[in-house]
DNA sequence: GTCACTGGTGTTATGATATAACATATGATA
DNA sequence: TATCATATGTTATATCATAACACCAGTGAC
C-alpha cells in the first residue's frame, strides 16, 4: 500500500477541507480557512496539495489555478478525466471516460507523442445553472 | 470582418514573436523579448494577446501558463483542439480533432453541460524525442 | 545506543503570473 | 467640432508558486 500512505496533519487539514467544499479552492483561500488550525505559510498548503496530487486525491484545475478532491472513490485507474467546471456556480462534475481516452490516443498516437499527463478541462455551465 | 480585425502595433509585435518562436512563450518573456521595440509593462503583453486570443490567433497553454501563436490556417472553425506539449523539447503540437470533440460531447451532454469554451493539453514527450 | 538517512515541518524571502485603476491619445463618424 | 469607442502608457498591486535553510521525528544499520 505504499501508493495510498497515511496522511500527515497537515494533508489532512487540506484534504478535509477540499472534501467539504463543495467547489474548488485556491491555495490561499485553503491557506486562509486554515489559519484556525495553525497552517501560517503557502508552502505548508503547496506541500501537502503535491503529496495528494500525486496519491490522486487531490487534482489541480489548470485553467482556474485551483484545486479540488477526487470526486471517486479510488482514482488511481482513471483513463481520461473529464472537468466540467460551472462558470456560475463554481461546482466541477469529474468524469473519466473511456470514448475521451480513446480518442485522444488515436491523436497522440497520429503524432507519435507518448503521454504522461493530460488534462482536460471544459468550462460552461452546469446543467442547474 | 470584424472576426479578423487589422492588427494594432503591439498586436503585430506580440504576434509576430509569437510566430517566429517554435515554442510557447510566457508573457513576462514575450515582454523581455520585445523591450526593443518599446514595450515596457506587461499589460501591454496581456492586452495584446487578450484580443488575439479572441480572434484564435492565439491558444494560451493553461497547464504551462504560456501562449502559442495558432498552428492553422483559420482557427475559428475548430472543433476540439488537442495541445500536445513536449517536455523534453517544448515543443507543441496543435490537432483539431473531431473523434475527440464528439467524445467529448457525449461526456458533456451526459451531464447537462453546456459548453462554451475547451481546454485539452497532453503532456509527454514527442515523436523526436 | 548512536549514527546516518529519510521525510515532514516551519519560516523567511523571493520569483512568476496577472490585473486594477487612472490618465492620455487616436480614429471614426455624426 | 463634438463625441464615442478603442488603444495606449504607466504605476501599483493582487495572485499564484517555489527556493533555501534550519529543525525534528522516525527508522534501520552497525
Amino acid at each position: 500500500m505504499t501508493d495510498m500512505p497515511d496522511l500527515t496533519r497537515n494533508q489532512t487539514l487540506v484534504l478535509d477541507k477540499l472534501t467539504r467544499n463543495d467547489q474548488p479552492m485556491s491555495a490561499y483561500t485553503l491557506l486562509d480557512e486554515l489559519r484556525g488550525e495553525g497552517l501560517k505559510a503557502p508552502l505548508q498548503v503547496y506541500r501537502a496539495l503535491d503529496k495528494l496530487m500525486a496519491q490522486g486525491r487531490v487534482h489541480r484545475l489548470e485553467s482556474i489555478s485551483a484545486f479540488v478532491a477526487c470526486q471517486h472513490p479510488d482514482c488511481q485507474s482513471h483513463a481520461a478525466t473529464v472537468f466540467m467546471i460551472c462558470e456560475k456556480c463554481g461546482k466541477v462534475s469529474e468524469q473519466a471516460n473511456a470514448g475521451v481516452a480513446k480518442a485522444l490516443a488515436i491523436v497522440a498516437h497520429a503524432d507519435g507523442f507518448v503521454v504522461e499527463k493530460m488534462s482536460i478541462e471544459l468550462r460552461g455551465a452546469c446543467g442547474k445553472c
